[in-house]
DNA sequence: TGAAAACCTACTAAAACTATAGGGTAAATA
DNA sequence: TATTTACCCTATAGTTTTAGTAGGTTTTCA
């Protein structure tokens, strides 16, 4: 399942990038709009300011706004903040690869087998959506 | 991440198709084999039962076996069988659709959006992903 | 200088997960 | 009939994750 974290930071994302303009919106108003708790939200969009396509201004009339375009910020970056690992198991992650401790051989493992299918097929969509896909209302997309 | 429940239950099914006969194997003799407490798996096997392709039989020389050929028994219904739901919300899920209580449009939604596409890969992975996948090694795959 | 807003740390309540344990019932075999 | 093994239920303890809450610090603007 999906965690709240994520979902919020996502309707975060969507929210700004919906926005005319480039110029900051406060926490409290996103908050406030998607129905999501002010600090909760808080450290949320911290976390999303480290992917480098989120920034933040203090003071009055600060905020946070997009830095890059929507369509040119992938959900891979986005997700492996606000969610993690994007591999269910950590001995297929590429970011965070870590051998399993009970598994002798990862080569003849039908769990390692299964799930490297699965994140390279979770890797392809987040690749190919940009935040653009997700507020744009594309007929035939793919 | 993948739960524990989930990784038993796919080397159990592994180590049954692995097997050059289908005579019952005992609970103890998998959870010996696989590292797995035996109580615990008990209760993996027993929802994996449910899918219809694993078989039981009480007594002496019982214990568990595959009833169908590992290539005809999908990943669709194992994991469904053992993780629940293959989507990540439940406003996408298939089999155990849900609307979600804070959102107030599905359609214009950017985590339906995206959740979406993730389910309908991951679907697509284990629909076309069967037992037999995870035990032979195929040279090209896909 | 004061207000507004992001930043940062720490704490917490509740839920879920993991694994174990104990107990008993039902069915199959020898 | 005795043994073996699956079936089924409950409980529990420890750990981790989730979804916040509280409170203070720093920066910026007017």
């Amino acid at each position: 399942m999906l965690s709240k974290k994520t979902k919020y930071g996502l309707k975060a994302l969507a929210f700004l990038a919906n926005q005319n303009d480039r110029h900051p919106i406060a926490i409290a108003e996103i908050a406030d709009h998607e129905n999501i708790s002010q600090k909760f939200l808080e450290s949320i969009l911290l976390s999303l300011r480290r992917t480098g396509y989120l920034g933040s201004k203090k003071g009055k009339g600060g905020g946070y706004y997009l830095i890059k375009d929507p369509s040119e910020i992938p959900m891979t970056t986005v997700m492996r903040a606000l969610e993690g690992p994007i591999a269910m198991v950590s001995c297929v992650s590429l970011n965070f690869y870590e051998k399993c401790e009970d598994c002798p051989d990862e080569q003849s493992c039908a769990v390692h087998k299964l799930m490297l299918k699965v994140r390279d097929s979770a890797l392809d969509v987040y690749r190919n959506t940009t935040l653009a896909d997700l507020i744009i209302q594309v007929p035939y997309s793919q």
